[in-house]
DNA sequence: TCACAATTGCGCACTCCGCGCAAAAATCAA
DNA sequence: TTGATTTTTGCGCGGAGTGCGCAATTGTGA
């Protein structure tokens, strides 16, 4: 019976254009309230979305979550890194960032400053749009929806028309003297490009990432550079960063996470 | 008795901390139910969470909000369009989408089907990225947050890469032999670069639009194209269109809403 | 200390929900 | 076409969640 396929996509229909009640949409399809109660109850089961009371309306959309699981990994020395990494930000640099999930911390963090932002980093448009304090420029490309990022040719043609102040790279892992790694050449390409056109490059990596080769794709970082890594990271991993020429290594302190200052509350109202 | 302040906005942090339920929430903060719930009906009539069926949830951010307000404006032409426009598109075609809120409604019926899209249209990334039969590419650029979309020499510069075999206009008015009309020279140069790119031509435009020309900025279309709008427009808006030569003119029946074309359901799957 | 206002907890009537069951409709096979 | 099978639908019921009135409690200011 495909009548009941329809009516579902019916009623997503009717909750897309404003919210209904379970009695509205049941006198505009012409069914019991229990057949809708019953196709909600799918649709719910399903994810499209959520039941209220005497009603439902649509789910937020699913990208949120695959983001949130992945961003749970290391949270607090991610959120280490991301609150150094924006210290060393200044108003009305620009600003390049690559894709990953502590850059995406990063991104939050930078939200309310006067920036120019350039990224490949899809996560993070719907931060930087909200905001009118800065000029955010998207790098096309093909998007790729497990890092929820652009890349291919067109991203490169386009990161090379632009130059950055900063940049701030994520990596699959990065080991002193070879560089950092990631899956697909295709990624790599890009972030060489960003790399080239970037005045000072900040490698912002766990500690779990510090030597770590598990990809293939190699990008070798043969110019000054910056890492920023978290206090997990051992001494053993950190002496080879500090011998390297050039590079210059920033560890956070991971200690107390995101607590709201005194004295802010009350602008909470 | 400020306890009361401080009780919502620890109710407020339990809901963000994954959603809770309202026995949970009153076990939680050592209160009795009634007073979550006289707590969750001031949070909700005051738009920070939704209340559901024995809990409450987040409410999805504002930005939603203003684009559904835009959205809701001749929601039912924009859906007609929409889907006599979805009926055009053949699943493998390569297809370039536009910005505007009926070019969004289009794009939420593609997300199922087998299809390359190209798009400068932010607000239909999630839309798509979810599936993985949709090859997706993203034109970079400036993000101009009113239109959530790309613009700017990057644009053009990408779009000049590709080329598609349909292409879905949207336009803030349309004028027979004018051609249409947007708000900035930026948003028509680089409607005009895709229309370059294109094998077709689609605008969609509803009834208010034909006619409409409150724009400073036009792009004549001296090529054959398509109008697709909806039944409210009258035959005296209609007709000089229908007389240009190369134009063709698509009435989308708006009865009723959202009706997915018969033997598409199973793709729904 | 006392009066007043705000807040809280509880009981009650009401609404909404999910489930079981039987009737109706659609599908399939012969 | 006919009949058996599966799916869907509508209804009634018990249970869960909600909102409201009322009394008790707690905080506030004179």
């Amino acid at each position: 019976m495909r009548r009941r396929r329809e009516r579902e996509q019916h009623i997503l229909d009717l909750i897309r254009a404003g919210e209904e009640n379970v009695e509205e949409l049941a006198r505009r399809l012409d069914v019991s309230l229990s057949t809708v109660r019953r196709d909600l109850h799918r649709l719910s089961s399903s994810g499209a979305v959520t039941r209220t009371y005497g009603g439902a309306i649509l789910s937020r959309p699913a990208p949120e979550a695959t983001l949130s699981s992945r961003e749970h990994i290391n949270l607090q020395a991610k959120q280490a890194i991301a609150a150094a990494a924006a210290r060393l930000v200044e108003d009305g640099d620009s600003v390049l960032l690559d894709v990953g999930s502590t850059v995406e911390a990063l991104g939050l963090r930078l939200k309310d400053r006067r920036l120019s932002i350039v990224t490949n980093n899809l996560a993070l448009l719907p931060v930087f749009a909200i905001s009118d304090e800065i000029a955010l420029t998207v790098l096309g490309g093909n998007v790729r929806s497990i890092s929820m990022g652009t890349f291919g040719p067109l991203a490169e043609l386009a990161v090379r028309r632009l130059t950055a102040d900063k940049l701030f790279l994520g990596a699959d892992g990065v080991v002193a003297g070879r560089g950092l790694c990631e899956a697909t050449q295709e990624q790599v390409a890009l972030k060489e490009a960003m790399v080239q056109q970037a005045a000072s490059v900040f490698l912002l990596a766990d500690a779990s990432k510090l030597g770590s080769a598990h990809q293939p794709a190699w990008l070798p970082l043969n110019r000054p550079w910056t890492l920023v890594t978290d206090s997990g990271a051992t001494e053993e991993q950190l002496q080879p960063f500090r011998e390297l020429p050039g590079v210059t290594v920033v560890v956070a302190s991971s200690e107390l996470p995101a607590r709201v200052p005194a004295g802010l509350e009350d602008a909470l109202d």
